[in-house]
DNA sequence: GATAAAGCCTGTAGTCACTACAGGTTCAAG
DNA sequence: CTTGAACCTGTAGTGACTACAGGCTTTATC
């Protein structure tokens, strides 16, 4: 299943440990067994993973499809309040490549023991 | 020190522990006695995690200052490096929030079962 | 049926950058 | 001199994994 995912299978086992994955089918000598439905469950979590969703909010994205009861309404909540984390990170990341850029532009990059990238931070 | 630095107190002795800040005099009764200087190394280090740079990195840039070997070149090595990791990281995150934007929007919000969020995920 | 190598098993500990205690001591103000 | 705030040490917890150690199972080949 890992293959089949693309997620690594200690990770696998990690969602198992905390619950986002049921505890799967076993052969007689004690390994892993694994259908269909496990693979489209974990591959939900990769996706929601590679939104940015913490594994608390997938929990609670599961937890709605589990008790079959989805209601759009409150996946649009989770969601958008996530996407307002992702806009906000953004905006903190664009403040600091703005301030980056500049104090790398400030800097000769040559040898020589004076570095105004240092003295901007150092104060 | 933390009032004066804005890091908490319990941050700072994190930071000692890890040998990023020096082992500072004491009073008589054992409390950390700290001068001018510490605020400054402090600040420094607080500048710089507000920037992005890891406490690695941070380390990486006190020992140049420390060994008086403080070169423009490397510093601004350093500091490109992790322009271009907050630039992968705002394109990383613009992807996402297109993604989930398109997503929100497909998504009426009403009380309803299905919803495109988790279909789209699901697949 | 024997063997070997690949892949699985459990459990623990490590990562990063803190944060949160518990249980005790010291300091500064009044 | 008393009180309460702030300090002290040390350990354990956070999130989302990753990396072992030391053992067992499976599968392919002979």
């Amino acid at each position: 299943m890992a293959e089949l995912s693309g997620v690594n299978s200690e990770t696998i086992r990690y969602y198992e440990k905390i619950s986002l994955l049921p505890e799967p089918d076993r052969s007689a000598g004690g390994h892993r067994v694994y259908y269909e439905d496990d693979l489209k469950r974990l591959s939900f979590i990769r996706r929601c993973r590679e939104m940015g969703f913490s594994l608390e909010e997938i929990r609670g994205l599961l937890s709605l499809v589990d008790g079959n009861q989805v209601s759009c309404r409150r996946v649009k909540t989770i969601a958008d309040e996530h996407l307002l984390d992702i806009r906000a990170k953004i905006s903190d990341l664009k403040k600091i490549e703005k301030t980056l850029t500049k104090l790398s532009a400030d800097c000769s990059g040559r040898e020589v023991p004076e570095c105004p990238i240092i003295e901007a931070l150092h104060i």
